[in-house]
DNA sequence: TAGATACCTTATAG
DNA sequence: ACTATAAGGTATC
């Protein structure tokens, strides 16, 4: 096993990896088994969390947990988890950059300041695009435990520190599974869209990481040739996977947001009205200003 | 092109 | 206990 840690002082902006993971931006990290940590627990919010990592240099993927402790994130793995978390919780982005950048209005300003340190994820593509497409009218914590089932039934099994974990599925995996079986893991009628885009992408007729090398909203369009992938899944694999840090995922949140609060925004369609919201969010960084509304909106914050 | 409707399943409200 | 409703929407008509 390798450790190591990454001191929070030397990341601009600082980190706040509870409200990065457990935002609803990905459903790729997991909590420890709460019974298993308590001495953790008792510490209160610095829990470990774990995902898996497929490093080119290796044949098996890889375990790789990380805790918040004394102002730094502390991580083990099978591998040097350093480069692979710098990148998959995007630690070089400037926070405090961002936050100056943003537009000056109130309800951007309390969101800010309620979860400073909080990071947009960078998802593997192909979890992101599977997991966004399962979050259609699907609640944060059903979303997430369809990818805990689809991991214990298709994924490879992986030992680390005397624990079996589960590596996401492979292309090749999910292709290889029935749409009934998915079905019983919970996916409703989102299993066949699953097992599509799957194949898809096993086929090799496309793959999400391609829309990179496009402009956002041609990108945003070449995503919905997936099944089960329309604007706004689409728009979540841009921002959380694929370094589109403009794209604000309509959701039911940010529609209502929209309603309350930028009502001039509304303006029917999609494209449209995500080209409005952007603009208010200050455009090139609209995804991370909608990251901290939600966040904020959703537990519950208001602006007087 | 814009609008209406069905869709799996589960948690929560009433 | 039992029904209605909504949950970070999409495909289809």
């Amino acid at each position: 096993m390798q450790r190591g840690r990454i001191d929070a002082t030397t990341l601009a902006g600082g980190v706040d990896l509870q409200s990065t993971v457990e935002s609803g931006q990905s459903y790729l990290w997991s909590r420890e088994d709460e019974t298993t940590y308590e001495r953790d627990r008792a510490h209160g919010g610095d829990a470990w969390y774990w995902t898996t990592l497929r490093p080119t240099d290796r044949d098996d993927p890889a375990v790789c947990r990380v805790r918040q402790r004394e102002g730094a994130l502390e991580w083990e793995s099978h591998v040097d988890a350093d480069p692979h978390l710098r990148r998959l919780l995007r630690l070089d982005d400037d926070l405090a950059a961002i936050a100056a950048d943003a537009p000056d209005d109130e309800l951007l300003r309390a969101a800010f300041d309620a979860y400073r340190g909080m990071r947009i994820v960078r998802d593997p593509p192909f979890g992101s695009l599977i997991s966004f497409i399962c979050s259609a009218q699907m609640r944060v914590a059903r979303i997430h435990a369809m990818q805990t089932a689809l991991r214990r039934a298709y994924g490879e099994p992986i030992t680390f520190d005397g624990e079996t974990y589960h590596a996401y599925p492979t292309p090749a995996a999910l292709a290889g599974a029935s749409e009934a079986e998915l079905r019983d893991l919970g996916l409703g009628y989102r299993a066949p869209y699953v097992l599509r885009t799957a194949e898809m992408v096993e086929s090799g007729e496309a793959g999400p990481e391609e829309a990179g090398d496009l402009s956002y909203e041609a990108a945003r369009e070449s995503l919905t040739r997936f099944v089960g992938v329309g604007e706004k899944v689409a728009d979540c694999v841009l921002l959380f996977s694929l370094d589109f840090l403009e794209a604000v995922p309509l959701d039911t949140w940010i529609r209502t947001t929209i309603e309350e609060y930028y009502p001039d925004c509304d303006r029917g369609s999609y494209a449209e009205t995500s080209r409005a919201i952007r603009d208010a969010f200050g455009g090139e960084y609209a995804g991370y200003v909608q990251t901290y509304v939600f966040h904020y909106l959703r537990n519950g914050g208001t602006v007087a």
